[in-house]
Formats: C-alpha cells, sequence, structure tokens
RNA sequence: AACUCGUUCC
C-alpha cells in the first residue's frame, strides 16, 4: 500500500518531521522497505527546517542501503546549500551526480541560475543557461524569471525587458511571477511608467494580478514618499477582490515612517491589527 | 498515487 508514503511525505510538508521521521523508523521496523521518495521527503523537511546535517545524514543512509539516489535526491541538497549561500559546498554534489551517471534536469540548472542571480552574479547564471541549451534543455519561465530578477537588480531593465519580449516571442506566455519580476524590476528603478502599463498587459492577456503584484507597486510609490496613491491601490486590490496582506500594510506604514508621518503610520498600523496581522 | 526550482516586506 501507498499509505506510509503518503503520510510520511504530508507530514513533512507540514514540518512534522519529529512524527515523519518516527514513523518512517517504525515503517522499517515492520519489514516495509523504505523507498526513494521516502528520503527524498524527509530530506525536504530537514532541508526546509535548515537541519542540513540531518538532511545528508539521510543521503548517507539511502546509500548505504543500497538505495539509488535520484536527480530530486541532489536537487533538494543543492538547493538547500545555495539557500545558505553555501555555492562551493553543492560542487562535490554536482561532481557526484557526475560520477553516478545522474544527469542534471531542467530543475537543477533552475537552481544553480537562481542561485547565482540572488547573489548578483549575472555572468555565471547566463553560462549556465546557455549550457543548459547546449545540452537540450529549455529553460523554462522559471529560468527567466531568475534572469530578470538579476538583471533588474543590476538595473539593467533594457536587456530585462528585451529578455521578457524574447521570451514572449518564442511563444511562451508570460505567467504571473514572471510578470511580477520585472513590475518590481520598474518599481525598484522608479520607472512606474512601465510598471503600470505591465499591470496592464497583465490584463490584456488575463494573468490576474495577485497581492505581490499590488504590494510591489505600492512599494514602488512609496519609495518616491506617493503614499496616498499606494493607499489608492490598496482600495483598487480590494475592489478587484485580492486581499491585502501583512505585507501590503507593512508597506504602507513604511512609506508613512520614512516621510515621518507617524500619525498615519500608526493609523494603518492599528487598521491591520484590527484585522488580524502583525506588523514587523 | 506520493519527493525537488522562480516574484513583493523581513
Amino acid at each position: 500500500s501507498y499509505t506510509y508514503g503518503s503520510l510520511i511525505s504530508g507530514m513533512c510538508k507540514e514540518k512534522r518531521l519529529k512524527e515523519a521521521s518516527e514513523m518512517f523508523e517504525r515503517m522499517k521496523e515492520m519489514g516495509v522497505a523504505p523507498t526513494v521518495v521516502n528520503y527524498n521527503s524527509l530530506i525536504d523537511g530537514y532541508c526546509n527546517k535548515g537541519d542540513l546535517e540531518r538532511a545528508f545524514s539521510y543521503k548517507d543512509e539511502m546509500i548505504k542501503q543500497g538505495i539509488v539516489t535520484t536527480v530530486s535526491t541532489y536537487n533538494l541538497l543543492i538547493h538547500a546549500l545555495f539557500m545558505e549561500g553555501k555555492m562551493v559546498e553543492a560542487d562535490p554534489l554536482v561532481k557526484e551526480m557526475k560520477d553516478k551517471g545522474i544527469v542534471l534536469d531542467e530543475i537543477t540548472y533552475n537552481i544553480l541560475i537562481n542561485g547565482y542571480c540572488r547573489c548578483g552574479n549575472a555572468k555565471k547564471a547566463f553560462d549556465l543557461h546557455d549550457e543548459m541549451l547546449s545540452k537540450g534543455i529549455h529553460p523554462s519561465r522559471v529560468t527567466y524569471t531568475s534572469l530578470i530578477y538579476v538583471l533588474s537588480k543590476q538595473k539593467r531593465m533594457k536587456e530585462a525587458d528585451n529578455l521578457f519580449e524574447k521570451i514572449i516571442g518564442k511563444g511562451v506566455p508570460p505567467d504571473i511571477i514572471m510578470f511580477n519580476a520585472l513590475i518590481d524590476g520598474y518599481c525598484a528603478n522608479g520607472n512606474m511608467q512601465r510598471a503600470f502599463s505591465l499591470l496592464k498587459e497583465m490584463d490584456d492577456i488575463k494573468v490576474s494580478p495577485d497581492e505581490v503584484t499590488y504590494n510591489t507597486l505600492m512599494r514602488g510609490h512609496c519609495r518616491e514618499g506617493r503614499v496616498e496613491e499606494a493607499c489608492k491601490l490598496l482600495d483598487e486590490m480590494k475592489r478587484r477582490g485580492i486581499k491585502p496582506d501583512h505585507i501590503s500594510y507593512n508597506t504602507l506604514i513604511s512609506g508613512y515612517s520614512r516621510r515621518g508621518d507617524m500619525k498615519d503610520a500608526f493609523r494603518v498600523r492599528d487598521e491591520m491589527l484590527g484585522i488580524g496581522f502583525n506588523p514587523t
């Protein structure tokens, strides 16, 4: 039966790792053979918890048990290391994959590319992008979002926009996350006009904006001191049925605070507390 | 059937 596997992965997703690992041990005691997915679920859980030591010990255990690691196993561990900025420590894992004949897949490349984008290494990210193309692996929206992100952070908006258009030209319709990333780039670089023209484009192609879209636009206005405009956006999102989250309110609070309008800042904070969110 | 990647505040 698939019962144990489902229970273990379910508990790992809910971060109930103690229960998951106990159930895993019980399962083995009962003579049920553990699978690679059981291990991957646990590795994922402990990686998310930040306990990489435990995650790696599960990887060692599976190898000892003669259970074949998959590309997912490595993707999980490489991702966890990259999120902690430990790029170098991931090198031996990539080497190990190659030694075992495990082929890097689209997700592996996306993890590597995103990692380098997050730390501002656009060169390395684009090199990996070229490498995946040369291996016949097609970049996805996930890949492009990372590349747009790093270009935006480096204020290379022309290139970010060109890339965005190029992707559309390839017949890949942008999704909401790609839009949000590009909108954020324009907001962070003070081009609210283009940011709003992208919002309009989203509406045109029926990609519904979400709270991230609006939070991003609100923040763009706030950083220019136009908190009133940001408030109008808060109303607009409510009107459109998009629920503001704690970030929406914190954006307004910090917008008012930066301007020294503490009275308004506290007013928004009270409104936020009134609906059960906590300020940060 | 079940495991892995991208966007806003922090």
